[in-house]
RNA sequence: CGGGGCGUGGUGUAACGGCUAACAUGCCUCUUUUGGGAAGAGGUGACUCCGGGUUCGAAUCCCGGCGCCCCGACCA
């Protein structure tokens, strides 16, 4: 894309009203727009992001058998009432409206109610389980306090995906494998390296469920990490006995602060059994289905790698994440006027071309501007390599080719 | 939801209760410039969040509202 048609522009500085790292950086390189408290919209460049986060999820998610559906954010009461979760006193994040005949309706924050009202009219017999069900949807939480940018917001995409198995046994085969392919997204996404499967509450059905925390200042989690074993556990279950279970001693814990990045969950038949969701055994018995529950926010995520890969000069993205490829910039000098076809123009306007036919994905600046005001906003921009063209470099008939995250320069050979 | 802070051109800031609300940046025009946010000149752009009140006079003081940020509580 030309950076010259990119209708988002770059801030000197940051809106007042933003103080977090992820949104002051992700305004200013002109990724998102406040609407307002906890409310973001998501513009070109953050869209690319969010979208290769959802891709990279989506893969890990069809690989372990998940089946993408798309969901509807308005909500039934009725389904909700059968799980005793529509009440304001038992739930008080619900955001809700009214049809004009003054029918009560939700604006979903989670979605076991409705899915396993689905799943009722698809799983009849022990011979349709298991099955995975996910989607990429808007949520809804009406949070006392949003914060954070976009760490924490009252609309925000989330991933859920659902399981449904015979039993305990194959419902516990499969939560390992999801456990697996979470680790496997954060590693895609940039962030293995600080991102810890944390032991957390369990509910009623399982003693712990597991978050995945990615070790970050700006997080709200306290975790207790065992660096050696790759082991967290949260401080809202740290005891002696917990520790005693899981083998760890106090002694190697170190505290924490970190971004829940993804959460997994044993459901148990809470749902299936509240709302009628059952299979019928070889024996002819109706029992009710297992299920779990398992969750990511792509815009959660976001932000994550925002707050984990910048540094004083902007953004720095995992290759993986990355709006673009490459940022072609082009220093046309006193080659060309503005439009005009000089060498520098020609030249880059060619490699642009050869890129692009490459499929290499690749922001051009063709912009007419100084260098410094280039430079300054591809740093703030934070593509991982960029190829500097300029008469310097087309005199020895090369390019500059700059990693972002090393700053490591060397020149490259046109060919 | 409790506590604290803050609302002034698009953005960031300034202005004792008293001149036409200032500066920087952005944006537009012209000239010069051209590898780390270039220089000069001219221009554009604000009912000072909203509503009341005090006062000869309010961006400034008082009351109410709304909004935003932070701390805490809460957070399948």
């Amino acid at each position: 894309m030309k950076q010259s048609q990119l209708f988002t522009k770059t801030r000197r500085e940051a809106p007042k009203d933003e103080v977090s790292k992820n949104a002051q950086l992700l305004i200013r390189a002109g990724y998102i727009h406040k609407e307002m408290a906890g409310v973001y919209d998501f513009l070109p460049l953050g869209l690319r992001v969010l979208n290769k986060i959802v891709g990279i999820i989506r893969e890990e998610m069809n690989a372990i058998g998940g089946q993408e559906v798309h969901m509807t954010a308005l909500q039934d009461k009725g389904k909700w009432e059968a799980t005793d979760r529509w009440s304001d006193k038992v739930n008080d994040i619900w955001f809700k409206t009214k049809l004009k005949n003054d029918t009560e309706l939700g604006l979903g924050f989670t979605h076991e109610e409705p899915l396993t009202s689905i799943m009722k009219d698809h799983i009849r017999s022990y011979k349709d389980l298991p099955k995975a069900v996910y989607q990429f949807q808007t949520k809804f939480r009406n949070e006392a306090r949003a914060k954070s940018g976009i760490l924490r917001g009252r609309e925000f995409l989330m991933k859920d995906l659902y399981s449904f198995s015979i039993d305990e046994k194959s419902h516990n085969i499969y939560y390992a494998k999801a456990k697996d392919a979470y680790m496997k997204i954060f590693n895609r996404l940039g962030i293995g390296d600080q991102t810890f499967v944390t032991f957390a509450t369990g509910g009623s059905f399982s003693k712990y469920s597991h978050e995945f925390q990615t070790l970050c200042e700006a997080g709200e989690d306290l975790i207790y990490i065992d660096e050696k074993k790759k082991m967290a556990v949260n401080k809202e279950v740290l005891n002696d006995e917990v520790l005693n279970d899981l083998g760890l001693s106090r002694a190697e814990l170190v505290e924490k602060k970190a971004i829940e990045v993804g959460n997994i969950f044993s459901l148990g038949t809470k749902f299936s059994g509240a709302l009628g969701l059952n299979y019928r055994d070889e024996s002819g018995k109706d029992i009710a289905v297992n299920m779990g529950c398992y969750g990511i926010g792509p815009s959660r995520v976001m932000g994550t790698i925002a707050e984990v890969w910048s540094d004083d000069k902007g953004l720095v993205w995992p290759e993986s994440v990355a709006p673009f490829k490459v940022h072609l910039v082009a220093i046309f000098g006193k080659d060309t006027a503005s439009g005009g076809a000089g060498k520098v123009r020609q030249a880059a306007d060619e490699l642009y071309a050869s890129l692009t036919a490459k499929g290499v994905e690749v922001l051009y600046d063709d912009r007419d501007c100084s260098a410094g005001e280039k430079f300054g906003d591809s740093d703030l921009i934070g593509i991982p390599w960029r190829y500097v063209i300029s008469e310097k470099t087309l005199a020895t008939d090369s390019i500059e080719v700059k990693d972002r995250k090393t700053g490591t320069v060397e020149m490259k050979k046109l060919k």
